[in-house]
DNA sequence: CAGTATCCTATCCGATACTG
DNA sequence: CAGTATCGGATAGGATACTG
């Protein structure tokens, strides 16, 4: 920020010295997340340049709570860790999360939605356990958006890995998911549910799959029951 | 910050663009701890510019987080009250705390000194139960501090209402603690204890008082028996 | 006491391009 | 893929003085 320290010896002064600065709780959100390639955590904070990325992660590093790993066998990549200390900062990310879904309108945070933001969000948590033990492919298609940005894979291998395609990856289609973007993220927030948004998304193929959805796709960590049940 | 909103969905980012700001969080520690006046805040955060302070409460107003009402019975005058978001915030500075507690090298703490801070802090803590029911005036004296800054009162009245003061308000004293401000600072934040301090403070007065300083002076909110135990 | 007004600069940061 | 280099502009915020 504009200038150096608070002066303060207060360890909430401390702390907020090197978490609050823009995008600082963000990337950390990323980094407990699990992210910790450069790229991917650029994923998930598309808005943010890569000078101030990189930046931001360095002074992380001063402050203890990454490490940079070189990759074995892959020379010039490295990996960001938590150290202890980030792990620590868990309680600090999930205290904001759920003040955060608490108080801020719900409103204001459907202003800013952003596909790729939620799917990226979505394959994180998405849960393979329901679901058949081979590849699963769900297409999400948003219809509104521009075509080259409309459509998304989400592609389960057999083991469980998640991925995120943004081209056709060529598979066969399990499940088709056509709706509008803030219907999608409202209920990946647990602000509605696949029920009550019933009439707002069209589910081709696999109705098996379409039952199910409500228990492979994950909701936000901060979906919870309270706001469900506030909005039920 | 330099640019707007970070432009995405997640409560947690909603929530840092309220609140991770330069001062905002150091200021809500302020508010949850209880001050309402603009210059009991002040107070707290001595190196904010009042400009600074105005433009962040207006903020925290314009996120719902603080109210302001005027007095009555003193035209002119508002105090900042935290409205119920506000007060759920609670969580977000101890998990703040708790972490800079833990994990900011407490040497990096204590290169912050301030004797205004520390004083104004521990009037706010500082237990009057186990004082006698009358006035009780403790003076504070930080030798290696300029004079016009060296002395502290707290004077406690009957009722348990605690002041304090930079000027001498003229009551009889009943004790007297010389010390250094490193020391007082260590103790109050639960790194160091009275006992093992105890050649680095002079008491003058009642030896009753200075016994049973650990009971009346409350510690950091911090100051956790985590730390107490580590430095024991 | 409780703030506002003003000024001015450091620096933060966004955009873009580039490299191994 | 994993970053670094460079640049310019906006603005945040520090300092100070001032007012009802």
């Amino acid at each position: 920020m504009t200038q150096g320290s608070y002066y303060q010896f207060c360890p909430v002064a401390m702390a907020s010295e090197v978490l609050c600065k823009r995008w600082t709780m963000v990337l950390v959100r990323e980094l407990v997340s699990g992210s910790t390639r450069f790229n991917d955590l650029k994923r998930g904070v598309p808005r943010m340049s890569p000078t101030l990325l990189s930046q931001r992660l360095k002074e992380l590093e001063a402050a203890g709570v990454v490490v940079r790993l070189p990759v074995p066998g892959e020379p010039g990549i490295s990996e960001y860790h938590l150290t202890p200390a980030g792990e620590d900062l868990l309680p600090v990310v999930k205290a904001l999360g759920v003040w955060g879904q608490r108080w801020v309108e719900s409103n204001l945070s459907l202003r800013n939605l952003d596909a790729s933001l939620l799917m990226w969000d979505m394959r994180r948590n998405l849960d393979p356990t329901p679901l058949p033990k081979r590849r699963v492919v769900v297409k999400f298609c948003y219809p509104e958006l521009p075509s080259t940005r409309r459509n998304f894979w989400l592609v389960v291998e057999s083991e469980g890995h998640v991925d995120l395609c943004a081209t056709d990856p060529g598979f066969d289609i399990d499940l088709y998911v056509t709706t509008d973007l803030r219907t999608m993220t409202a209920i990946w927030m647990g602000l509605d549910t696949i029920e009550q948004a019933r009439d707002r998304i069209a589910f081709d193929g696999s109705r098996q799959l379409a039952k199910s959805m409500r228990q492979w796709l994950g909701l936000s960590p901060f979906a919870s029951e309270e706001n469900l049940a506030a909005h039920a």
